[in-house]
DNA sequence: AAGGTATATGCAAATGCTTCTCAATCTTGA
DNA sequence: TCAAGATTGAGAAGCATTTGCATATACCTT
């Protein structure tokens, strides 16, 4: 796989995909957001910049993104998925109870517990989900 | 809250919540699961103790007892939720992405680093969610 | 033990999110 | 420019879960 995301156009030519008006947008939505936007939410996003886009479209385009290595799908409360582009460092996730914030970090030394406690199990790690669920500090 | 599920019978009625063959059957199934059972198992488990318990009860009891701290829901693949029992010592998870088994594991250090970042980032931590995906080591 | 009342249940319909079907429309390599 | 095949929009279909409502039941009070 290349970078992923470097230029996700480019990237779809090279996976043999087509390079739509609509998965342009859906591409230019995500790069757009700094927040960790739903379906919904790219739809009407994607529908500022191409009003033809469909939900149907979105939910394939994020899915085959998803597959690609291009976005990341993360479930934090249940209720609809939440994406994001996967060219920046990895990262985990803590969600503000009050406001639904969401706030990244990065920490090494979990990374590296995590490995070592799946080593003890006998497992390797494909990937991991961490979400912190808590609220400020007073 | 009393020590949940040291007594689940006399905890519902504590809470001002009505004891029900229903809600028996359904934390029977919850007390002999050893797996991580769907909200699907548990009505066919329950139902071989009382054939009157309905998908509808299942699901209001699991959301009753989830909320009073009996319970804990889990998401692991985004297909359904799984429960267990919240009665012993607080675990996370390692899910074996090609059996599908599910391996608890407990570790004070993550947990410990999880607070010390959270606290960095000027967050009290009031529940968290950490699950490995990983496969055998050959 | 019996009764009254509010809670709990079963059934089926309704949700909410996501995926699929299919004819029509594009993209792309030649 | 064209043909072949991928992609799309619209709406139907799927799944897990929730809800509305009439009936059944637990349990507090006689």
């Amino acid at each position: 796989m290349t970078d992923a995301n470097a230029h996700p156009e480019t990237d779809l030519r090279a996976d043999g995909v087509r390079v739509t008006r609509q998965r342009l947008a859906i591409l230019h939505v995500l790069r757009e957001a700094s927040d960790h936007p739903r379906a919904e939410d790219i739809l009407t996003r994607a529908r500022q910049q191409d009003p033809s886009v469909s939900q149907a479209t979105v939910y394939r385009t994020l899915a085959m993104l998803e597959k690609a290595g291009t976005v990341l799908r993360n479930e934090f409360d249940g209720s609809g998925a939440r994406f994001e582009l996967a060219d920046r460092q990895h990262h985990d996730h803590l969600i503000d109870l009050d406001t639904g914030a969401v706030v990244e970090f990065h920490s090494p030394r979990i990374e590296q517990l995590q490995a070592e406690i799946a080593a003890e199990l006998g497992y390797d790690i494909a990937w991991h989900r961490l979400e912190l669920y808590g609220r400020k500090t007073p």
